[in-house]
DNA sequence: AGTGAAAAGGATTTAGC
DNA sequence: GCTAAATCCTTTTCACT
């Protein structure tokens, strides 16, 4: 479970590109491309890689519209039914729960205004929820991924 | 710029694994790998698919930490000013400007709360930041890659 | 427009060191 | 960790629909 500065340097060429090839990636390490393959599979097994995955221009699918929403639930509400709510509406892209006075924080991407109040009308309609409280988001101004920071 | 049903089942593809192979990827969608190569081609070109990312875990990089910022700012600020500043801060993983009483949404993560006192310091020390509320992240629930919704 | 087949050049992966 | 070798993948070209 150790990291060291080379699995870092993968990590990050990595998260440039995830299609670069293991030698692409050993010429920048000075590391054949056996070597680096090895500790890919390595970082993997040990979970530090989750996986790899394509990055999306949410315009691209119909996502032109997000909202973070906050969420308001009853007395007894685990994190894990929240959760198991923002899975089924397939708007959440992201849930969080939150000091504060909300309980939790669902990101939301949506078509349009009227897909977003429908999204919200549905998960008002979760038995858990109270109510909610809605910020649009206006513009993405950049988004990093945790490969890179 | 046209996206059809095969499209869509590659990005899912790719979103799943990015690495798959163009012949894995062409099993699933019934086309051969110079067929799918040549539609992910032209889907990077057109700006739909961005690139292709590692999925890292946070904690294994020493962000265990998460918050919600809101950034209150000065009468004349400009989103694109908010973008610099957020690309000047590491801790900063994604800016959004919102509508509501805060201009802007900065999503964090650090090491610690001590780390996060010292971001939030570095974002109030910015000219047009007049002030910040902040909401502690206690534990995330779920995130969505794009490519899968 | 968009597809598959084939071939050359690389990449991956196993094995031995 | 490296090199070498077999296998598989990628990518270009070309012919077909």
């Amino acid at each position: 479970m150790q990291i060291d500065a080379i699995d870092r340097k993968i990590i990050a060429s990595l998260g440039e590109d995830a299609r670069r090839s293991y030698a692409d990636v050993g010429a920048q390490v000075a590391l054949s491309a056996p070597a680096v393959k090895r500790r890919v599979d390595r970082l993997r097994a040990e979970g530090v890689i989750t996986g790899f995955t394509a990055v999306i221009a949410p315009a691209a699918l119909g996502g032109t519209t997000e909202a973070f929403v906050e969420l308001f639930c009853a007395g007894r509400t685990s994190p894990a039914e929240i959760r198991r709510a923002a899975l089924r509406h397939p708007e959440v892209v992201a849930a969080y729960t939150v000091s504060g006075d909300a309980d939790a924080i669902l990101h939301l991407r949506v078509s349009d205004i009227s897909h977003l109040e429908e999204a919200l009308e549905g998960l008002r309609a979760e038995r858990f929820v109270n109510s909610t409280r809605s910020t649009i988001v206006l513009s993405m101004l950049m988004e990093r991924p945790a490969a890179l920071t």
